[in-house]
DNA sequence: CAAACACTTGATCAATTGCTCAAATGTAAT
DNA sequence: ATTACATTTGAGCAATTGATCAAGTGTTTG
């Protein structure tokens, strides 16, 4: 990020004192690509309906299944996704796997998310 | 979301009492469509990166571009976005077109999910 | 051991997404 | 009026996504 200040760049802004403040102060671009990473979980109905029931209760891919009412293969792909990204955990159980949330900040946000659409 | 006591479902649910449990208990899958729209907002980097400079500056569009380091166009079909989900608004002055938040849950969220991103 | 079961995985495909490009709008300056 | 500028818009396209299907693993039951 630090090109923007190069002269050569095509793009011409209109406030350069404004743009280098704004610039100084905005997160890496890393951060912010990991945190759009974790918003991106949480931006698929599927995958938020698997976590508002796991904020609810220890279940197995075969209920979550049932409750999402999506296949067992398509759940078990998005339980994959969200134990890669931290979210989820599993223990297992003879042929049976439980998963759980593995993480608490999830819930606030689900929160703040729901006073959002709530409110208007 | 009323079909899943159907036992035409071709699911096999372990525990019906959990399952029907847990699904009293989740919200509408309306609602939760809408959260999941909310999180998709800021799921994109090019758009995240624009919610967090807004939070701490109103900026024209052609700013926003040298911020951002994304063409102008790009820029705008993004504000556009953000306006139809009611996260940012504008204000117009002669030629120039200024941004900023329109919504107070947008750096609630942004902050939980920073805390996430580096807490591990 | 063989069958049934719970789950995982890889390939495939349609739908969606985010960008670019070109053209359009609307305002201000010459 | 003509030109320049700030922004918007629609079409098109490559990349990504989320589901399905078929085949796989590993565990338990008969």
């Amino acid at each position: 990020m630090a090109a923007h200040g190069d002269s050569l760049c095509s793009v011409i802004a209109i406030n350069r004192k404004t743009v280098d403040k704004v610039l100084s102060r905005l997160p890496e671009i890393e951060q912010t690509s990991e945190m759009s990473d974790f918003f991106k979980v949480l931006a698929d109905p599927t995958r938020l309906q698997i976590v508002q029931a796991l904020t609810l209760e220890e279940l197995c891919v075969c209920d979550l299944s049932a409750i999402v009412n999506v296949s067992v293969s398509a759940i078990s792909h998005q339980l994959r996704l969200l134990r890669s990204m931290k979210i989820v955990k599993n223990r297992k159980t003879g042929k049976m796997v439980y998963y759980s949330l593995d993480d608490d900040h999830i819930n606030r946000l689900i929160n703040v998310a729901r006073k959002h659409v709530l409110e208007e």
